[in-house]
DNA sequence: GTCTATACAAAGATAGAC
DNA sequence: GTCTATCTTTGTATAGAC
């Protein structure tokens, strides 16, 4: 039994601490979460998230590089895609990040959160500037409509993309729609919103 | 002096305990914010806190009460009124919901994420169900675009007006907007955003 | 009503045995 | 590498004097 490998045949300790703080650390919030929380949900104790992390601090700034990552990195290869045209662009970005947030509905309100409560270091990982200035989309939607800035468009996008992921706990706990009904709504919402975005580009 | 007189000259203690919570839960979120803190930022001392509101749990629950009617108190109004047509109402929609982001940025990503991570008591207050289903509003919409569900057009008026506020924060460390032009861009979604939800409501 | 001092619990970190 | 037991700090709640 090699002590020191890192690839085990079973999942390694170290990758069953990270899932737990994973999970933890998005459910409740850094400040709410427990290092004895963590180490309970991935079943082993609290001596070895120090021995691995070590401090509580360390292990959520990991947690939080691969949550941006999540968050973001859908889009990214979208839309600098040299080879794909607006309406192609608009609809991936829809149909994928729609997808990703099923499979994370928490996570835009967890990352958005932390990041204005003061945990703000891994934001620098993300090109936002030159994503929103100077990418192929940015370029492809200013050929199209010169007179109002792309950014306009893309909050738009982004914005009807995600609110509904944020809503959907109001949403739900008023009875407006359940689970089904939300899922059949983003579903629709794959084609109507690349749709809209395309006509606000118009003219 | 009166000692239990309600409304002195100068700002009652309970008051200004009640101010100084609103600032450090909003700031810090529930979890991180400390009885402390608040103790400190209103400038009296942890017995306080006690002899006014029984616990730190009672506290918020008074904040957040609060804070769900400014997020949503502007709207209800609005939505409800017999007296304006659509247009007018997207308008003021915009309007007053982006004056009321200016004075309160912090204030969704707080509220959703509280929400989210269980304190979901004080949501029961809003008429959410009725004000997605049977508002005034709704119907409006209803007669000008039959084939489309109106939650659908509520949630991307919200999401465009809101989610520049949740990401403001990116947009200013990224350097794509200082202040002055995130004010600005908000300024012309006063008037852009009631024009693309009425494009999206045409034929 | 307001303060000082303190009880009590929870949470992060770590020593030391195996 | 892994565990049990413990130290230390911080945070909530409260007792008791004024």
């Amino acid at each position: 039994m090699g002590r020191k490998k890192k690839a085990e045949l079973d999942v390694s300790t170290e990758e069953k601490i990270k899932e737990a703080a994973s999970k933890v650390f998005t459910q409740k919030g850094y400040a709410a979460a427990t290092t004895r929380d963590i180490a309970e949900e991935s079943g082993i104790n609290m001596a070895m998230l120090h021995y691995y992390f070590r401090s509580k601090e360390k292990l959520f700034q990991m947690v939080m590089s691969e949550k941006i990552q999540q968050l973001f990195g859908v889009l990214i290869p979208i839309i600098r895609d040299e080879s794909t045209d607006l309406e192609t662009k608009l609809q991936l970005l829809a149909q994928n990040y729609i997808n990703m947030l099923f499979k994370n509905p928490d996570l835009p309100i967890f990352v958005l959160n932390e990041l204005r409560t003061g945990n703000e270091g891994p934001f620098a990982q993300l090109p936002v500037k030159e994503l929103l200035e100077h990418s192929v989309l940015v370029r492809q939607i200013r050929e199209k409509k010169k007179d109002v800035s792309p950014v306009h468009f893309l909050l738009n996008m982004l914005g009807m993309l995600l609110f509904p992921f944020i809503a959907n706990p109001i949403l739900q706990r008023a009875g407006v729609v359940d689970m089904v009904a939300f899922k059949a709504m983003m579903d629709e919402r794959k084609k109507l919103v690349p749709m809209w975005i395309a006509d606000m580009l118009k003219e």
